[in-house]
RNA sequence: GGUCCUGUGGCCGAGUGGUUAGGCAGAGCUCUGCAAAAGCUCGUACAGCGGUUCGACCCCGCUCGGGACCUCCA
């Protein structure tokens, strides 16, 4: 039996509690990337929080199918009839096929996702890779006459459904609130009403990525594919689908007018959405010029960045914010956390060498209940990591003699941290530049400064010390012996 | 203009009708030849003004500020 769980549902607004369309399995939709340029910071945000959300819901016992697309074709420019796709743009301007492009930035993408430490999700589908579903869905809209063709065009009718649904059901808007907002836009003139989206477009001779279609040559729009390949996999209705925020508005919400103009039923039951990334305030983005790119972040080569922040730093940096929250990035707040996340893996690293006694008592099942008691609402991560720093200060407080810990006590202290940090929380040790000449050669320096030491030449040991940390080498001395930092 | 979100101590960031969030920074202490590192301990807070209440940072209203979406964006 899993563990109880309640979810923060976009259509409701309220937490709810979490029922599976079938006990024990979760299906999980999560829009993945565009893939006609690099990720940012604010894409990694939302994979990472997913990533957190697919590894709490296996630690609470369920079975999950996970579910991220890649998008690799039809993404309109714009969203007009006359826009080049994105992935035509970007191939003039690398001058390169269209399916390089693809392969380039996926690449890329799952490179950065390695780094962050994301889990593969259960099925990556593509959108080329599923060209006839698209179609299939297309021609069952049109057939039952939710969607009207315009010269090779399929546009979905938005103010027919609208007569019988609520188009505006996940961003709590009504119809006409939506129609005063809609900007004319020129290139738009064969779609009947302002609201309709293209389900199929018709290509032009020249571009490059077209399929043939019953209504000739063309690619499929946007929205149409995440309804296709969520059906497929997950079925016609399924129980998680997440996203960022900023896909409320246009894409979820013409996603389930597709479902339920197809299928005849709400295709989710729980819509997830992660808050956005900001810097000084302001929503990370691509076309506001502020967005940081994975490597930047990682060597610290961003003009906005006074030095480079390991992945797994920055995923803890995310992890202790909620995922409903904005975010904001900046130099003071990321060296806070690469702090905190290093004083939690050295306590970490510290309990295998604790020493035991004592009969157990009950702080380290209270510890974990408390952790499972925060994810279970609603997945706060930031609460649980407060509570593994009380556990933090206890581990230290062991290690010095002020507390004691049973043998059984310390298993289940291990483990705990093992299943929070490590399994939900999915970080992970970093690798530390070390190898065995330079700790010889540095061995061979730090006996010399002990006999120093030992002599009270402290003008010698001090000069070692010195010129070391010229180099960038740190030399912290202990009870048993000086070590090394680089 | 419409639909929403938000305003917490030096910074980041949770949360609650009456009780410690947590991290970073800061202060004190321990360790140390000195230093660094590490560890322990400890402050300062809930935008403003009203209201509800025995009691509000938490509920309600207003004011002011910040942001998002309504056009591609996680």
């Amino acid at each position: 039996m899993p563990k109880a769980l309640r979810i923060y549902n976009t259509l409701s607004r309220t937490l709810e509690d979490f029922t599976p369309l079938h006990a024990n399995l979760v299906g999980m939709y999560v829009c993945g990337p565009t893939v006609y340029s690099y990720l940012h910071l604010g894409n990694c945000r939302t994979f990472s929080s997913f990533d957190m959300i697919f590894r709490y819901l296996k630690y609470a016992g369920y079975k999950v199918r996970y579910v991220r697309n890649i998008t690799d074709a039809g993404h309109l420019e714009g969203d007009l009839d006359e826009g080049d796709d994105k992935f035509a743009k970007r191939a003039k301007i690398e001058q390169l096929e269209p399916m390089e492009i693809v392969q380039k930035y996926t690449q890329y993408f799952h490179d950065v996702m390695r780094d962050f430490n994301c889990l593969p999700p259960s099925i990556e589908p593509t959108a080329t890779g599923h060209i006839i579903e698209q179609i299939e869905m297309t021609k069952e809209l049109l057939s039952h006459g939710w969607a009207y063709e315009v010269e090779g065009t399929i546009y979905f009718d938005v103010e027919k459904y609208s007569k019988e649904n609520n188009y505006g059901i996940l961003s709590n808007r009504n119809l006409n609130d939506l129609l005063d907002g809609t900007r004319t836009l020129s290139g738009q003139e064969d779609k009947r009403g302002r609201l309709d989206f293209a389900l199929w477009i018709k290509a032009k001779p020249e571009h490059l990525m077209q399929w043939q279609s019953p209504w000739g040559m063309g690619f499929p729009g946007w929205h149409i594919e995440c309804s296709a390949m969520s059906k497929k996999y997950l079925g016609a209705q399924f129980d998680i689908h997440g996203g960022g925020m900023d896909l409320i508005s246009t894409h979820h919400t013409n996603e389930i007018a597709q479902n339920c103009a197809c299928n005849g039923v709400a295709p989710v039951r729980y819509w997830m959405h992660t808050n956005m990334l900001t810097v000084n305030g302001v929503r990370m983005s691509k076309s506001a010029g502020n967005g940081f790119l994975p490597d930047e972040l990682f060597s610290g080569s961003h003009p906005l960045l006074e030095k480079g922040y390991s992945p797994m730093s920055v995923r803890f940096f995310m992890m202790q914010s909620h995922y409903r929250s904005t975010l904001d990035f900046s130099n003071e707040a990321l060296q806070a956390a690469e702090k905190g996340y290093a004083r939690l893996m050295t306590a970490i690293r510290l309990i295998d060498t604790l020493k035991t006694e004592g009969d157990s008592n009950d702080m380290v099942v209270a510890l974990r209940s408390k952790c499972e008691a925060a994810m279970s609402e609603d997945f706060n991560t930031p609460i649980a990591i407060a509570h593994l720093f009380e556990g933090v200060t206890f581990i230290n407080n062991v290690n010095d003699g002020r507390e004691r810990i049973s043998p059984q006590d310390k298993i289940n202290l291990k483990q705990l941290y093992q299943d929070f940090v490590f399994d939900v929380f999915g970080l992970k040790e970093e690798a530390v530049i070390h190898n065995n000449k330079m700790d010889g050669v540095m061995q061979i320096l730090l006996d010399q400064r002990a006999e120093a030491k030992a002599r009270k030449d402290f003008e010698t040991s001090d000069r070692l010390r010195d010129k070391l940390l010229n180099l960038g080498i740190t030399i912290q001395d202990g009870k048993d012996g000086a070590t090394y930092s680089l």
